[in-house]
RNA sequence: GCGCCCAUAGUUCAAUGGAUAGAACACCAGCCUUCUAAGCUGGUUACGUAGGUCCGAUUCCUACUGGGCGUACCA
């Protein structure tokens, strides 16, 4: 159990009721606050005689003692006023020595759980939209992780939808104008299906055809099928380069097309049970009497829709794993078919826990991303533009260092930058991505984190190797226990962003926690104070340094050291 | 039409039903012979409208207004 939680604990029982302890408005109130509303209602009792009665109680407590250091009666609330030499030895003596593992904790259980996301499409673009699936599935197993969750992130690609016949119909008309292109042949294809989109709107003929590839695709011979072959793993080379990039590692890749077969079988079964039924030429589930609609199964042509595959492959999730819950990370538009789905596999007996993690979607300033009217920003545009935006940057302000390094600092300062705009904001909203606001490297920003981490390493670096004790009384101005008590909070906000699924309460914890240590930095010394002082100074600002590499390591995003 | 989501400062975002609604950006004025100025300090500006529940509502409920998304052969 972690200090804060310890110390929590304590003044619950010594109060002898489940108390809400929150946080003053101001340090001058005090460090921790108990509101009586609650214990005034059960008691019957008035508010502020409650607290001034609290207050007494507390003040008496003698195993209080060591934690507390002052009780003040407020209104309804209790103010308390934390003893800091006791909280700042503890808290610093519990990072020294956890390291990379202080913020851990077992809530879990070692539950086994699956993660599907990224939503990888072949002969599609990987645009930014993508990436914010990306970021937030990797953040998300990540704290599930760290809270004690056997995590098994799993990708599964859509090879096998009626876009891969688009995006050959296209390919096919145009062969030459498309190899002529440069690029990885993976977003060549993207840039084929942006124009078979356009191309073919409005043109029936044209999609008579595209069914026609479709049909020959699925029945897997002849020259369409080779061709979809051949082009299906320039898209899985181009997005094993995108995942590469970005640091993401999945367990189990699947593919639609290694499932569909599985999910016919499951459907004709389904057929016979009547759960799925024949209407209007196609194939659906009616599930109206859940209030959940239609959905739509089988095309009138006999080609396979989307859900096919998703049967067979949720079946194979829990045949194959130990897991007990399955978790998709699906933008919020495919809300009512996760219900329409999960629904399906009530139907069919399975009970486990199936859950749909849902995310807004990225918009542009512009408007929503679409590739009909070619508003979209592909990953790869983003990256080139951010990275030799960071590359101007870095020359402008490191003048001395060589172009290597200053391309291995400004990637690396790109792909913080990137996550960080995904995470920051809150899963519910969507996200209007202005890529000029994201290029900055100011305020509420991956490269405020990177830079206060590398500052604090900085710092280590030049303070020499003479060890000197820390005295932790040592540690009393303001902004130090400010520090100290931020410091104390961080296991408590991992596990509350945890259990809201919120990266950004991760991504706001740190940045809080950095303009608290860029405060310390600008009103106290650490190396040239006395060596008492400057030992216990430079451990707290190690401290720092450690939690926000942890908190870092969280959102996917490796700490940089120098800057 | 029906369903879901959103509405807070000029902009982008915060705020377990609780104390003076916080940041960042932008704008203005300052701070480097001193541990990284990609930093710090100071200044201006906000809860869509109308009700209800509650000791107390930005937060919960209802209606309205405005925006987004979904709603049978896209994924």
């Amino acid at each position: 159990m972690d200090t804060l939680h310890k110390i929590k604990t304590a003044i619950r029982q010594a109060v002898g009721f489940d108390l809400d302890i929150s946080y003053p408005p101001t340090s001058e109130l005090g460090d921790l606050s108990l509101a009586v509303f609650a214990l005034a209602k059960v008691k019957g009792q008035n508010q502020v005689i409650l607290a001034q009665e609290i207050s007494q109680n507390l003040e008496q407590n003698k195993k209080l003692g060591s934690l507390i250091s002052d009780v003040k009666a407020v209104g309804p609330y209790v103010n308390l006023f934390l003893n800091y030499t006791n909280l700042g030895a503890e808290v610093l003596t519990e990072i020294k020595k956890a390291k990379n593992k202080y913020g851990q904790n077992d809530s879990g259980l070692k539950a086994g759980v699956m993660i599907e996301f990224s939503n990888g499409n072949t002969h599609k673009e990987v645009h930014i939209g993508h990436l914010r699936n990306i970021c937030f599935g990797d953040a998300i197993t990540k704290l599930l992780t760290t809270s004690g969750y056997k995590t098994i992130p799993v990708s599964y690609i859509n090879d096998f939808g009626i876009f891969t016949a688009k995006t050959l119909w296209q390919y096919q008309k145009n062969q030459k104008q498309y190899q002529a292109m440069k690029g990885s042949q993976g977003y060549i294809l993207g840039t084929c299906y942006k124009d078979a989109v356009s191309a073919l709107e409005g043109n029936d003929a044209s999609k008579a055809e595209v069914t026609r590839i479709m049909k020959a695709i699925e029945s897997r011979q002849g020259e369409y099928y080779k061709l979809w072959q051949e082009t299906r793993l320039w898209s899985i080379a181009y997005l094993k380069e995108v995942y590469q990039d970005l640091g993401i590692k999945f367990k189990k890749t699947f593919y639609e097309s290694n499932v569909i077969a599985d999910g016919l079988k499951i459907v004709s079964g389904l057929i016979k049970n009547n759960v799925l039924v024949k209407s209007e030429g196609a194939i659906i589930a009616n599930l109206e009497k859940y209030n959940l609609g239609v959905l739509p199964i089988i095309r009138s042509d006999g080609t396979a829709l989307y859900p096919v595959a998703d049967l067979a492959l949720a079946v194979k999730k829990f045949k194959e794993n130990k897991i007990t819950e399955s978790i998709y990370i699906v933008d919020v538009r495919q809300e009512l078919y996760f219900k329409q789905l999960f629904k399906i596999l009530e139907l069919m007996g399975y009970q486990q826990k199936i859950t749909h993690l849902a995310y807004d979607f990225v918009t542009l300033p512009s408007g929503m991303m679409s590739s009909r009217s070619g508003n979209v920003i592909t990953y790869r545009e983003l990256i080139d533009e951010s990275i030799a935006n960071a590359i101007s940057e870095t020359k402008a302000k490191r003048a001395d260092w060589s172009d290597r390094k200053i391309k291995k600092i400004a990637t690396e300062i790109t792909l913080s930058t990137i996550k960080f705009e995904m995470l920051k904001v809150s899963s519910r909203k969507t996200i209007t991505f202005d890529i000029k606001e994201a290029l900055k490297f100011e305020g509420y920003t991956a490269t405020y984190l990177q830079y206060t981490h590398a500052r604090i390493m900085s710092i280590s670096k030049k303070s020499g190797t003479k060890k000197t004790k820390a005295d932790y009384k040592l540690l009393s101005e303001p902004a130090e226990k400010t520090l100290i008590m931020k410091l104390a909070k961080y296991p408590e906000t991992i596990l509350r962003a945890t259990e809201k699924y919120d990266p950004s309460e991760v991504t706001k914890y740190l940045f809080e926690l950095c303009q608290n240590f860029n405060d310390f930095y600008h009103n106290v010394q650490i190396i040239k104070s006395k060596t008492t002082v400057k030992a216990a100074r430079l451990e707290l600002a190690l401290a720092v340094g450690q939690i926000i590499k942890n908190g870092l390591e969280l959102l996917g995003i490796q700490a940089i050291n120098e800057i």
